[in-house]
RNA sequence: GCGCCUAUAGCUCAGCGGACAGAGCAUCGGUCUUCGGAACCGAGGGUCGUGGGUUCGAAUCCCUCUAGGCGCGCCA
């Protein structure tokens, strides 16, 4: 396990115990101590690691937080890693580390025996994160591109915690909308054939669709239009269909954005697991029938209203194939946690769909929504349409290709999915100057090219003495480092990784500075400069560690 | 009408029960004969939307109101 997270641990028990001990004494009285927790202050003066125990205690106790702050604080049998505890008012412990045990976690943080930020929390449980899942009648616009690196990060940093995760792509490949699709692309397809036809009133009018039928025209010639009108349709549409997926798949590969799978949801029919699970809902009692049609009692679980699942025709609705979806995923693949990132659009389907999970018989906590706030795209202030249907839009790959895959990924990650946002193209490439991406992957190369220059002098340092490490600018650099495994244990309970860029800043800043007043390779003290290029490998790893983790590169040169 | 999200410095956003509310950009002022100036240091700038409540302690939890966004189909 994690160095950092051991000693955490350590301090926790002896706080536990130091406690205990008060209230066996008679310090404290023996009132029922809270859960005891130690976090990092913000303030560098308070220490590394801080507890408000003292002062959770005081209501219950009636003593004056700083007493029992005292009375706890000399208790305390302290590791080897812990120059001082203190008291601080109103009632706080703190607990600072030795300036020489911090130093040794660079030789830590470069041992090759783990990968550093890796930690010990999923043991290998199995989590699978679909996400993006877009219907294939369209290319994807910026909206899809925030799921998609909200997404893949997040399996990234879960991976780094111990779970074993597989990401997964649902292909909307049946119902009304394919339907409007196909016939829109034949439509298009006689047209460009000059024939008359005119498209369907709900269909898709992007050019993006003209230029597919045209694709196909340049492939196959006018072949379709040998074939009956309903077969032409479908097999028109199942081409497009693929094609459409191809694109899309190519387009999330340019944002460093792939899965593990890419699942069909009309193989949940063909392999009839869809009778199945309606079969398994209706012995459950959670089905009944009124107006026609067949409804899940959403009521009887405490929603708002009942949900159509069969409509009169006996045709399945969106609703009733995503129940059928998550019980493959749960009952027939067994996911112990099953994650989905949905758009604010879909924020209502939320309760029902943990309703029905619960139906299935699996517990609604293993299921985790996420819901990723809209996104606005702009051109210098001026709105630009994203919806699919109508005209054209600003797609997803013309914007990545505008702004740069890495770019995209830190402006996207460095805000909270909750929040809505505007990414104005002119504002992207006007700051990109400016922009944090490049301030975060410069560290790196700037390291690069230290490193670079220690080779050129033929300095190896592998022998490099950490002790000599204990200056302030070089203990702030070695103290933001230990702070990666807890980001990934942040992102793993919070399910937010926004974490992660915030992070990244900070590191960067903080190894800039350090920079600014420490000479890393100097010709009159050798030792030191060992040290510190040992210093500044480890900081390098950690920044392109954390950089990898947010799908980025972390450039040699720039 | 109901549900969810949001409101924090001029702008874009962190912080989501603890110690003087932080960062980037912008503004103003500094730092370079040595490892990459896409850098560093400093200053100004905030009644944390409003009004209540809970708590030893609230930007953070609960309620009211206001403003913005998204939902509330036998579309997906």
């Amino acid at each position: 396990m994690t160095e950092i997270i051991k000693v955490r641990q350590k301090l926790i028990d002896a706080l536990r115990q130091a406690a205990g001990q008060a209230q066996e004494t008679g310090k404290l009285p023996q009132v029922p101590l809270p859960e005891v927790s130690v976090e990092r202050p913000q303030n560098p003066e308070h220490g590394d690691y801080a507890t408000s125990l003292p002062l959770k205690l005081a209501r219950a106790t009636g003593l004056r937080p700083l007493d029992i702050a005292g009375s706890i604080a000399e208790l305390i049998t302290p590791g080897p890693e812990v120059a001082s505890i203190t008291v601080a008012p109103p009632g706080f412990i703190n607990f600072t580390f030795k300036d020489d045990w911090l130093s040794q976690q660079v030789d830590s943080i470069l041992s090759p025996d783990e990968t550093y930020g890796n930690i010990d929390l999923g043991h290998h449980r199995r989590v699978q994160i679909e996400f993006v899942s877009v219907n294939p009648t369209g290319p994807l616009h910026v909206g899809h591109g925030r799921g998609a690196i909200l997404g893949s990060t997040l399996a990234n940093v879960m991976t780094a915690a111990g779970f074993d995760v597989e990401t997964e792509y649902y292909i909307n490949d049946s119902g009304s909308q394919i339907d409007a699709f196909s016939r829109s692309l034949f439509a298009r397809y006689q047209q460009s054939l000059g024939v008359n036809a005119e498209m369907p009133a709900e269909g898709y009018f992007g050019s993006y669709m003209v230029a597919l039928a045209r694709d196909i025209v340049a492939e196959q010639g006018d072949t379709f239009l040998k074939l009956p009108a309903p077969e032409a349709v479908s097999r028109i549409g199942q081409l497009g269909l693929s094609k459409m997926t191809d694109q899309i798949r190519q387009d999330l590969k340019l944002l460093g954005v792939s899965f593990d799978v890419w699942f069909s949801e009309k193989s949940l029919y063909e392999q009839g697991q869809f009778k199945k699970v309606m079969a398994l809902l209706q012995q459950g009692g959670y089905l009944a029938e009124k107006e026609s049609a067949t409804w899940f009692v959403s009521t009887a679980l405490g929603e708002d209203k009942d949900n159509v699942v069969l409509r009169g025709d006996g045709s399945a609705t969106y609703f009733a194939t995503d129940i059928a979806y998550h019980y493959n995923k749960f009952i027939e693949r067994k996911f112990d946690r099953v994650i989905n990132i949905w758009g604010a659009d879909h924020q209502g389907h939320v309760s029902r769909m943990k309703a029905v999970v619960g139906a299935l018989g699996v517990d609604p906590e293993q299921l985790k929504i996420i819901i990723s706030q809209m996104v606005t795209l702009r051109r210098g202030g001026e709105l630009v349409r994203i919806s699919k249907r109508s005209g054209d839009i600003i797609t997803l790959r013309e914007v990545v290709d505008e702004v740069g895959a890495d770019a995209c990924r830190f402006f996207f990650l460095s805000r909270s999915a909750d929040s809505q946002m505007d990414f104005d193209l002119e504002l992207a490439k006007k700051e990109s100057q400016d922009n944090p991406v490049y301030y975060v992957q410069y560290a790196h190369a700037r390291i690069a090219s230290i490193l670079r220059l220690a080779q050129g002098k033929k300095l190896s340092f592998g022998d490099g003495d950490v002790s000599l490490l204990a200056s302030e600018p070089e203990l702030a650099l070695v103290r933001k480092m230990l702070l990666l495994p807890e980001i990934v244990e942040t992102i793993v309970h919070t399910m937010e990784p926004h974490h992660l860029a915030h992070y990244a800043q900070d590191l960067a800043t903080v190894f800039h500075s350090f920079y600014k007043q420490c000479r890393v390779v100097s010709r009159d003290n050798e030792p030191l400069s060992k040290a510190r290029l040992k210093l500044v490998a480890a900081a390098k790893l950690v920044l392109s560690r954390t950089l990898r983790l947010m799908g980025m590169s972390a450039p040699e040169t720039m």
